[in-house]
DNA sequence: TCAATTCTACGAAAACCCTCGTTGACATCC
DNA sequence: GGATGTCAACGAGGGTTTTCGTAGAATTGA
């Protein structure tokens, strides 16, 4: 039967949904208040809603505010890269049967690339091969 | 007779947590009975709620069932590659700013490849530029 | 035949997620 | 001062997800 160690803990970097829009925002700006937040998320969001939201991230040390005048500045402490890596293993594990390669050809499959795209993946590849030969 | 009503319905292909543990183990298998699931899950699941997100995951079409001796036997309905895109454009989109590079630089910096792997990768992106130059 | 095992069905509890109403603090403008 | 607007805090409601207890049918084996 169950282990009781108690601890239902999440594993870390994985998001609700609606934390990770929220986390998405602050991502790309960097930082936000719950009015600014909001004002990405678009107004069908409550104020307090996104506000509740932050103080569970807060709650979750995914991320900090500091005071900014009367209102609180929120800041990420997770980084996307490794929301990202944790995200990206997760779905690679669970659906591509931890393949890679299942996962860029879904990738490039779904997505119409243009050639320069193609030519930038595939420099990341370079990138990864050289750092690979080094060793 | 206005059905107004704004669909509180969720996008296509998106599963829970553990929706999504249990399809993996149908794709893996190609199919499962509750018990198979189950032993692949592990016994910390109680079998009645194995049986229970099956019956939910058939309410969602995303599997089906037939009878097999007197136990069923369960069959993915959703493909992993269809749950797998939508699963990648939503970590793209939120995680990675929409950028496939950014996503793919994770992806190949979390995980050490070999370089046949690399060389395989470089090769789906070879035949996706074909795809694209044939047009 | 009886008991044990293996299965589905059902319902409801427990845990979690998301939302918002309300309150009170402070600030600004008249 | 009083009205108005912006802010955080708190708490609770409602929805969804996940879990499992219990019941009953079918099968097996003694």
């Amino acid at each position: 039967m169950a282990s009781e160690s108690a601890e239902p803990r999440r594993e870390p970097n994985r998001f609700t949904h609606r934390e990770l829009d929220i986390m998405s925002v602050l991502w790309r700006r960097g930082s936000g208040t719950v009015a600014e937040v909001r004002d990405v998320l678009g107004e069908d969001v409550g104020y307090t809603t996104v506000l509740k939201m932050l103080q569970i991230l807060e709650g979750k040390n995914a991320v900090r505010h500091e005071k900014e005048g009367r209102a609180h500045r929120y800041y990420p402490l997770v980084e996307s890269a490794d929301a990202g890596g944790s995200a990206l293993k997760r779905v690679m594990n669970k659906i591509f049967h931890g393949s890679a390669e299942l996962l860029l050809a879904t990738l490039v499959e779904n997505r119409e690339f243009s050639d320069e795209e193609i030519e930038r993946l595939r420099s990341i590849l370079d990138r990864a091969q050289e750092k690979e030969d080094e060793r």
